[in-house]
DNA sequence: ATCTAGGGTGAATGCGCTTTCACGAGCCTC
DNA sequence: GAGGCTCGTGAAAGCGCATTCACCCTAGAT
């Protein structure tokens, strides 16, 4: 910079001009320093003008990465499948954040958290951007205590664990309510079997709730945990969960349910294969319906019914309320919940 | 910094050094420190920590995005399936990007570009970072000469505008050479139309002139320009192509193609559907193929024949460049062509 | 008891920029 | 023709950290 200063016969303090305010400066000195610039091959430093300034321009994400990094090429390798739809989420959200954040002007800074001390990766971002939001459980809470004091922090997606800060959610209960009221008076359907997780995220915790409310809303008999809890919430594990429950009716005398509600789509479709290979139809003989909406839904066969998230616009959420704290600072913690809708394909007996 | 120096009692040197060098520090000292920080909710500065070290720690990577940021809830309502496949590519170069980035101890910053002043977000990231990779066709070539003056970039999947930088492609014409072969070779098919676009990326130029050396090979007549072009490449405009094609054979006298080779798989999954329409069978009446291997291509009917493109490891290899430039930044200029691989399913008579 | 090493710490400098504040030159007003 | 204006510019003071360099203190060697 004092470079080009020099070379335009200018102050610094001109060519800073030149590059935040460009009205301020007469036209032919603003060409004068242009030109320059470009001759020199300047590139103003972001870390010096985030120092004087105090802002950065940039908004973080900060988001967990279910695979190891080191595994790279095998999982690039084989698994192509599980780990397309476990993108599907960070990805969206990673681009339904870049998307708002350029509207406002803004660089997103993304970083999946590993684990670290003092300068963990988190810090690293804490300390290079404006605001930033953080997926449930990828930051520990108190790490985030010390940051949230700082600067805006927005989670998403999880319980709220600090209370003074914004979060957003997908309405997870209400959507596997609704859900699960349309097969009972819809479909007339009994006996219904929710399928969770060994480790269930709150996400699926809270959509075994909407079954729940919707079972005893319909005067049924109200479960108080998941019918099958399948290891993980993937697409084998969601195969190997359907056949248990079918396993579990035919050798007892106990009744086949007429339908699986599982936790998520991954694990919807794991149990289509699953029902294929039996000979068990679908939605003839049971229906099947997932969580998520994820774009492989809508591919298998049969088509399966699901709960809409509109994962993009979390991340936009996320970016809008990011500034506008960022522009209010003093205002009460915001929480907000998104919105889905069921999508009624072939899988529970709909069109 | 200073008050977390005063409120353990040390030097602010002794704060700076329990985050860069805990161990240079006494055990019960850094402890002192640490309890300070948490207290204060201390978080480093990276701006003052980049401008005082001339290092970052950020990677960036500028890629162009197709939607309009401002349409975007049309976007998101209508049309979730051509934008679905669009993220595709850059989604998963971020990720690719992303996870190299973690295992070297970089953290990412994104932006898609916009045209804009001298302060466009390309100059914002550029400022930001340690280096960057670029995505063929997003920055002027003028900005990316002064700009690799000061800091490494490489150029991903284009033509090399600028001799000096580094730069990644994928194999596209061994590529589309080496499916094509298999069409005349393997399956016997003489008459094939190539579907280009009207406004072509560098990328289906090069697969275009792997179809005319396949073709060449064969001792086929070598066209010297797509046969048809479509508008984008998109699936509409694949199915329209595809319309075009078989409109054009069956009102005149001219043979109907025996295969048609798509610049990209969602041209060719658009055309798949205008084929069904139509009543044509793929592969019995004619062959399709793609190119790219997006993880559509596996799931429509039939399956589609493709070219599958290591777009992950692209941002991956983007990542260790840029390091080992960071690394030995005398070293001569890169040019890395990563190996596709074409995949054979229904779509054009195997399996 | 003196000397030497070396680990632990503090003082001071500068990284490259933004941002007052002050200043001069041209313009208008009365 | 003097006072007030605005516009364009320069001087200088930090922004929060990393990094010498010098210093002190303790331990082991002599």
């Amino acid at each position: 910079m004092y470079d080009v200063a020099e070379r335009s016969g200018v102050s610094i303090a001109t060519v800073s001009r030149v590059y935040r305010n460009p009205d301020s400066v007469r036209a032919q000195t603003r060409e004068k320093v242009m030109e320059a610039a470009r001759e020199l091959g300047y590139v103003p430093s972001g870390s010096a003008r985030g120092l004087a300034s105090r802002t950065t321009g940039v908004l973080g994400l900060c988001f967990p990465d279910y695979a190891d990094p080191d595994a790279e090429s095998a999982a690039a390798a084989s698994d192509a499948d599980d780990d397309q739809a476990v993108m599907l989420y960070s990805d969206q959200i990673i681009r339904g954040m870049e998307r708002a954040a350029r509207r406002h002007g803004y660089a997103l800074l993304i970083a999946a958290s590993l684990d670290g001390g003092p300068e963990s990766l988190v810090a690293k971002v804490a300390g290079r951007v404006d605001g930033f939001a953080v997926l449930a459980r990828t930051v520990p809470t108190a790490d985030l205590e010390v940051i949230s004091r700082r600067l805006p922090v927005v989670m998403l997606a999880g319980p709220r664990e600090i209370d003074h800060l914004d979060h957003i959610v997908v309405a997870n209960t209400e959507g596997e309510r609704e859900l699960t009221r349309h097969l009972i008076e819809d479909h007339g359907l009994r006996r219904l079997a929710f399928v969770g997780a060994e480790e269930e995220s709150p996400d699926a915790q809270a959509r075994f709730r909407g079954f729940q409310e919707a079972c005893r809303d319909a005067g049924l008999p109200v479960p108080s945990r998941p019918e099958v809890r399948a290891g993980m919430m993937t697409q084998a594990e969601g195969a190997l969960a359907a056949d248990a429950l079918l396993d579990r009716s035919e050798g007892t005398g106990v009744e086949r349910p007429e339908a699986m509600l599982f936790a998520n789509d991954q694990m919807a479709v794991g149990a289509l294969q699953a029902l294929e290979r039996r000979g068990v139809r679908v939605p003839e003989d049971i229906a099947v319906t997932g969580f998520d909406g994820i774009p492989l839904s809508r591919l298998v066969r049969p088509p399966l019914t699901t709960v809409r998230q509109p994962i993009r616009q979390l991340g936009e959420q996320a970016v809008e309320l990011l500034v506008e704290r960022l522009a209010d600072p003093g205002r009460a913690p915001v929480s907000l919940e998104l919105p889905v809708s069921v999508t009624r394909r072939a899988s529970c007996g709909c069109g």
